[in-house]
DNA sequence: AGCCAAGTTGACCGCAGGGTCAACTTGCCG
DNA sequence: CGGCAAGTTGACCCTGCGGTCAACTTGGCT
């Protein structure tokens, strides 16, 4: 690769992170290229693809943040503070970086190694929860997928209240709705890991 | 107005009505007009714009089952019931119909007729949530702006998952969060309704 | 220095959405 | 039944998106 092609796409990797962070996965490839200071040619020449360009500038930030939520949730001496604390931090994370928001939704699975953080930040989440099931403190008919659907139904309200903290309150409400004191029967069954992804991505 | 004229705002507004139930209020007024079989220049020239079609479609109907809702649930002689009906209810309305769920996040404010009705929910919203807390069965710390953030973050998750229910789970998890016995000081303050209506347009 | 492959550019395509309007058709009244 | 206003049509404009590519520029090796 040429030095000029090198430089080009770390202008383009700076441009992507800073937008992506400021406004979601979805912006237009033609203003990354814009605010990169190069043709939107350039990108689709150096990328390829959108999902190519979230996999490099937004897989590894992602990963190391939401691994680290979790690490810090299991980490916690108390399983409920450790998941409490987890919800609240994972809902901080997409209030302030919209990105994100975006990666839990699956809504780019073509982007390999995001799919990839997607399914061990599932993975994660299921074990902070089942933690806190063994030691009773939290109820037992919650399920992994019951925390990621509503971690995305939260995302948007999390990036418009970032300023104010109001998301904290659904997470608050949500937490005493959680312990088993407090639990009532569910008027549904669980959904599948199938269901939640079909219900994320709306597709059929 | 003459009568082909009269026929051809009906077939429009069946159309939408249709199409605003099955997508939501964003869907393309060409394809409506595509739908009534009629060319998309006659649906600008009956009804102007999509505000004032949503107005004469989905006003009245949107107004008459809220109001039903909020009705229903003040002459429950439980107050609790009452207002857990309410959610359930109001979240029902939007699962099963997507236009609904369009209706409080206040996202079309030149509907005029429209905003009228998402303001009287609001109203008779908090006058179900006062009722259940002046009788001390909801914790006093839950106002209006909280709820209508809810059902507004579950309005896609409600209209995904309208099949399997799995929306009620979300609710019931809330409710069990809602009562005075569970209640843990909230992180932060009740957003004031500009706040509110601010996080619901993603408007600054 | 000269050359050529590597890289860049921006015009261009297709698509979809909102919106307008001159030319056409048609309901309806005298 | 004739004629005109009312109404309809669809081509057209604009914007903004993703994506492609021939023509140009330039890095860097010999």
């Amino acid at each position: 690769m040429r030095a000029d092609a090198q430089r080009n796409a770390t202008k383009l990797r700076e441009a992507a992170a800073e937008l992506f962070g400021e406004r979601g996965l979805q912006v237009p490839l033609k203003e990354i290229a814009r605010r990169a200071g190069v043709s939107h040619g350039t990108l689709y020449n150096l990328f390829g693809s959108r999902e190519a360009l979230i996999d490099e500038v937004v897989a590894d930030l992602a990963a190391a943040r939401l691994d680290e939520a979790a690490r810090t949730a299991l980490a916690c001496d108390d399983p409920w503070s450790g998941f409490a604390g987890y919800v609240y931090r994972v809902c901080e994370l997409q209030a302030v970086d919209p990105a994100l928001g975006d990666v839990l939704t699956r809504r780019f699975p073509d982007a390999s190694r995001l799919m990839g953080v997607c399914d061990r930040t599932f993975a994660a989440a299921a074990a902070v929860i089942e933690r806190a099931q063994r030691a009773g403190v939290l109820r037992p008919d919650f399920t992994g997928e019951d925390l990621v659907l509503f971690l995305a139904a939260q995302a948007p309200i999390a990036r418009a209240s970032a300023g104010s903290g109001v998301w904290k309150r659904a997470v608050a409400f949500l937490l005493d709705g959680l312990r088993p004191a407090t639990a009532h029967p569910l008027p549904a069954p669980p959904p599948t890991t199938g269901q939640m992804t079909r219900i994320l991505t709306g597709g059929p």
